[in-house]
DNA sequence: TGAAATGTTGGGGCG
DNA sequence: ACGCCCCAACATTTC
C-alpha cells in the first residue's frame, strides 16, 4: 500500500495543522515523521532546552497518535539522506509540510523537493506559519513595506478571520507503532530550563501592563508560535477585538519575516548600508560582562540573567539590554543578537535580527541613534519598587554586587558622537 | 517603544 | 497692592 507522509517541523501539534489536515482528509494512509537534524544538533549544547521542548511535544503527540493505533515515526541525521532512506523503505505517494521561512529551511526544502521528485513523488507544501506570505502584502507599486505601521493597516485590511480546522479523526494514519526514541538514544540529556505555558486571557489588559516586567503579565508565546505547539490562527481567534496592542506584536512577527526574505542580506548586514562606518569597540570582556549580567546596572544584569537561568527575557528589558549593547558599550549587535540565538526559548531569526537591528538604529523602522535608553531611568519608570530587579539579582545593594562598569553620561556621548562619525554621506 | 538640554510660564515669597 | 525674583512644572528642541 503507498503511504503517504506528513513532515512535522516547527508546526508541532495536532490541532488546526494545515498541511496534516490535508494529508490525513486526501490520503489513505498517513505517516507523520519527525527528524532530528543533524546539522543542526551538532551546533548545540546536549542539554538545549529547545531541543528538549521539541522532544516532549512529540512525545505527547505521539501518545496521542499511540492511544488511536497510530505513532508518530522519530528519526535522527542528515536530512537529505534520512529521506533517502525513508523513500527506499516506503513507497511513497505524497509528501506534505507546512512552509518554513527561514533561510536554511528554504534551502533544505529546496533540496528534498529535487530528491522527492526525482523519485516521481510529490512535495505539497501549505502556508500555516503566518496569517499573510511575504508577497501578500505589498505596496500598491508592488515593492515590499519597510515601515511598520502601513505594513501593519495592509495587513490588517487584507485580513479575514480564517476557520479553524475541525479536530483531526484517526481512521487515516498509518497504522504501526513505531517505538519512540529515549533522549540517550537520541544524542541529548535533560535540561533544566523548561518553556512554559502561555497565557492568552490577559491579552486584554497586555496594553497597560506589558512595560512593567514585575507584573509577569506576559503571554509567554512566543515559544509556542516557534516551534508551532500552538498555531497563529487559534491564537488569534482567541483575541477580542480590544486587544489591538497584542495583535500588533503578532504582526510585526510577520513583518520581519517578509523583512528577512526580501532583504536576506540584513542576516549579516546593517538594513540601512549609511550606519556601516560605525566603529565598533566590541571589547570581549565588557561583552562578558555584559552576557553574565555584570554590567552594575540593574535592569540590564536582571534581565540577562532571566535570560540565562531561563531561557526568557520580558521584552521590555530585551529593549534595554539591547540598547545598552549596542549604545553604552559600542559593541556590533551581531555579538548580541548571536548571544539572543543561543539562549532564547523563542528564538528565531526574523524577529530576533529585526529588533536587534531596531535596537542598534541599523534597521528598517528603527530607533533613531541618537534615542538612547538611560537603564536607571527605565528602572525608575519600569521597576520602581525593583521586584524585578531584585528577584534576579539577590546580592542587589550589598558590596558584593558589580559598581556600574561605564558612566550613564560618558556612553550617552561617546555613541553620539561615534555613532555621527559613523554615518556615511 | 528616550532622555537631556533648553525655553516658557505662573504661583508665591518677599521687600 | 505691586513688582521683582525664584523655581517648580510643563513645553519644546535637540541629539
Amino acid at each position: 500500500m503507498k503511504t503517504s507522509i506528513f513532515w512535522f517541523r516547527r508546526d508541532l501539534r495536532l490541532e488546526d495543522n494545515t498541511a496534516l489536515h490535508a494529508a490525513i482528509t486526501q490520503k489513505k494512509n498517513v505517516l507523520p515523521i519527525f527528524i532530528f537534524d543533524e546539522s543542526i544538533l551538532d551546533e548545540l549544547p546536549d542539554n538545549d532546552p529547545r531541543v528538549n521542548f521539541i522532544y516532549k511535544t512529540l512525545k505527547g503527540i505521539n501518545q496521542n497518535l499511540q492511544a488511536n493505533g497510530s505513532s508518530v515515526l522519530i528519526l535522527k541525521g542528515k536530512i537529505g539522506e534520512v529521506w533517502k532512506d525513508l523513500i527506499d523503505k516506503y513507497a511513497i505517494e505524497s509528501v506534505f509540510i507546512n512552509k518554513d521561512y527561514e533561510p536554511y529551511a528554504i534551502e533544505r526544502d529546496y533540496k528534498i523537493a529535487k530528491l522527492l521528485a526525482e523519485n516521481g513523488i510529490e512535495l505539497i507544501a501549505f502556508k500555516d506559519q503566518v496569517i499573510h506570505e511575504e508577497s501578500e502584502v505589498m505596496k500598491a507599486d508592488g515593492t515590499p513595506y519597510t515601515v511598520f505601521t502601513p505594513y501593519k493597516n495592509k495587513w490588517l485590511e487584507l485580513y479575514n478571520p480564517q476557520k479553524i480546522k475541525p479536530p483531526i479523526t484517526f481512521t487515516n494514519f498509518h497504522k504501526e507503532q513505531y517505538p519512540f526514541p529515549s533522549m540517550e538514544f537520541l544524542g541529548f540529556i535533560e535540561s533544566k530550563i523548561t518553556v512554559r505555558d502561555f497565557v492568552l486571557n490577559n491579552a486584554d489588559t497586555y496594553a497597560e501592563t506589558r512595560n512593567y516586567p514585575f507584573m509577569d503579565s506576559t503571554s509567554y508565546l512566543s515559544p509556542h508560535l516557534r516551534f508551532g505547539t500552538i498555531g497563529i490562527r487559534q491564537v488569534i481567534a482567541k483575541l477580542k477585538a480590544s486587544d489591538q496592542t497584542f495583535l500588533s506584536e503578532l504582526i510585526w512577527r510577520e513583518f520581519f519575516m517578509q523583512i528577512l526574505l526580501h532583504f536576506p542580506n540584513v542576516v549579516t548586514q546593517n538594513f540601512r548600508s549609511k550606519y556601516d562606518g560605525i566603529q565598533w569597540l566590541n571589547d570581549a570582556n565588557d561583552f562578558e560582562k555584559w552576557c553574565n549580567g555584570e554590567t552594575g546596572y540593574p535592569l540590564v544584569d536582571a534581565g540577562m540573567r532571566q535570560l540565562n537561568n531561563t531561557g526568557y527575557m520580558h521584552n521590555r528589558v530585551r529593549m534595554v539590554v539591547a540598547g545598552f549593547l549596542c549604545k553604552h558599550l559600542l559593541i556590533d549587535w551581531r555579538w548580541g543578537e548571536a548571544y539572543f540565538a543561543k539562549k532564547l526559548l523563542d528564538y528565531e531569526l526574523s524577529s530576533n535580527n529585526g529588533n536587534w537591528q531596531w535596537a542598534a538604529g541599523t534597521g528598517c523602522d528603527a530607533a533613531p541613534y541618537f534615542r538612547i535608553f538611560n537603564p536607571m531611568e527605565q528602572l525608575r519608570k519600569f521597576d520602581k519598587s525593583e521586584a524585578y530587579v531584585k528577584k534576579w539579582i539577590p546580592e542587589l545593594g550589598s558590596s558584593k554586587y558589580p559598581v556600574q562598569m561605564i558612566d550613564h553620561k560618558f556612553a550617552r556621548n561617546r555613541a553620539l558622537e561615534t555613532y555621527k562619525a559613523g554615518i556615511l554621506s
